[in-house]
DNA sequence: GAGACATTGATTGTTAACAATATCGTCAAG
DNA sequence: CTTGACGATATTGTTAACAATCAATGTCTC
């Protein structure tokens, strides 16, 4: 029923079963956004629509606009006649939408200079805790979100919708790498750097605060890694040499999809 | 056969008839999406399903799928069971994304400092030349469109796909805001101060042509009837006084759509 | 056995018919 | 003459059936 390279769907957050309850389409489009969002789902992952049928009870037309918007998004791929399949965005694409994350924050940085703060930043500071926390147990979904909230938070505190709605996009994307490129061990965003940041923009420091935020970007997208010569073989004797296990580059479970090459 | 205040759909560029030549989705969102952006449909100009049936020879489902882009993008509102209208972005809105394209557009200029300079500037320059031209012939809809090049060029020289495409999306809102809230008479993009800033990147002296950009976009932006006080008429005495024929701000030739007030 | 080829089943893409809703015109009552 | 209700028409929203395409399996030949 499923293909072999293709793990099964499961989606569902807390309900084991089918039918999560509310389903308009943008309640299952922002359902499945998360469930990438929050690496439930791996890239590569197909996403038959049969399935989310079932799982979200709705007719087809309704999955079919969602994963045509979460193409869009570049959150999923749709292959003709193939269906649609979790991104896997490319090294280059990832450099750049870390370039264009870092050019988002520390404009909103800027924003919250010019702008008078909110109450907003006590809710972040007790988030910021929270997260920490999260990290400290493991619960990798729960840390995922929080780390993202803050920046999206400090975004929002922009009261600049546009530039929130962008960054959120943006955020989303970035998870997606995170999920792709990350190697196993490390911590994609570090929870005191959060802290710095926080104090500095607390202090009235928004110049600290800008360098802070473009510092820390730069170490989550170098926590990655991003090899130039990923699929690329040059010396096959050595890549063939089984005495250096080296680290398979950013594909721990195997590839999960393979495009046709013709 | 159409609505008396939404006047009929004429989105043909060149061929006065029916039936665009190619029309594939993509086609044709580009092309609504440039009729758009050249302000040859006007906000609040309805967009009938089946009169965009019949130009583009296409199905509805294939319109649909348009239109929903469309929608995402903001450039069209789509109103439950009324229908697909050009937007028009609400003052607070303009103000959101002319901020967020200081900060798209610094950052590009900013990116263009790191990678080392290509080619492309003398087509840009080039272009500048030919927009000063259609400027001066007062050929409207080719001026916008290479007005707007000027910026997305620059966005494409950084090599940056991810930057280049957001900006594109803001730029294309951007235009739409230009639509609705220009005071008739005046220039929106002046063709002297992209020159200034083509000079200065030329230069090398990025700190300037950021600030030069910045200086731009913001001039842009007052060029535009933004006062706060739109819709609010405190005093209905003073409004319906004929001897004040007042500038009616931002509508030339009419509301032209009406929301429903429930 | 290995490889090429046809067949089968499953999945996606498209279309048209049907249902729901809003708009506009008409008519009657105040 | 204005206001409200009603019905006709047009437009949008939804669904299900049909068509097209692809992946997988099994068969045949070398």
């Amino acid at each position: 029923m499923q293909l072999p390279n293709a793990p099964p769907v499961n989606t569902t957050p807390q309900a084991p079963g089918y039918h999560v309850g509310e389903s308009d389409e943008s309640s299952i489009q922002k359902h499945l956004s998360n469930a990438i969002y929050e690496h439930r789902v791996r890239p590569g992952t197909k996403l038959p629509e049969a399935d989310l049928c079932r799982i979200y009870g709705v007719n087809r037309g309704v999955i079919r606009k969602v994963l045509d918007r979460l193409a869009t998004d570049q959150l999923i791929e749709l292959i003709p006649n193939r269906g649609a399949f979790v991104a896997r965005p490319s090294v280059e694409l990832t450099r750049d939408v870390y370039a264009l994350r870092r050019i988002l924050e520390a404009g909103v940085v800027r924003s919250l200079a010019k702008a008078p703060l909110h109450p907003w930043l006590k809710d972040v500071r007790q988030q910021v805790g929270e997260e920490r926390e999260a990290n400290r147990l493991g619960d990798t979904g729960r840390y995922i979100r929080l780390a993202g909230k803050f920046h999206l938070d400090l975004a929002a505190a922009t009261r600049n919708s546009a530039l929130e709605q962008h960054l959120r996009r943006v955020v989303s994307q970035t998870s997606l790498m995170v999920a792709l490129y990350e190697v196993p061990g490390t911590n994609t965003c570090s929870v005191y750097e959060h802290l710095e940041i926080l104090q500095a923009i607390e202090a009235g420091d928004y110049n600290s605060a800008e360098r802070l935020m473009e510092e820390h970007l730069l170490g989550c997208e170098r926590q990655l890694h991003l090899s130039d010569e990923e699929p690329q073989v040059t010396d096959l004797a050595q890549a063939l040499n089984p005495v250096s296990p080296r680290v398979m580059p950013s594909r721990p479970n195997g590839m999960q999809i393979e495009y046709s090459n013709d």
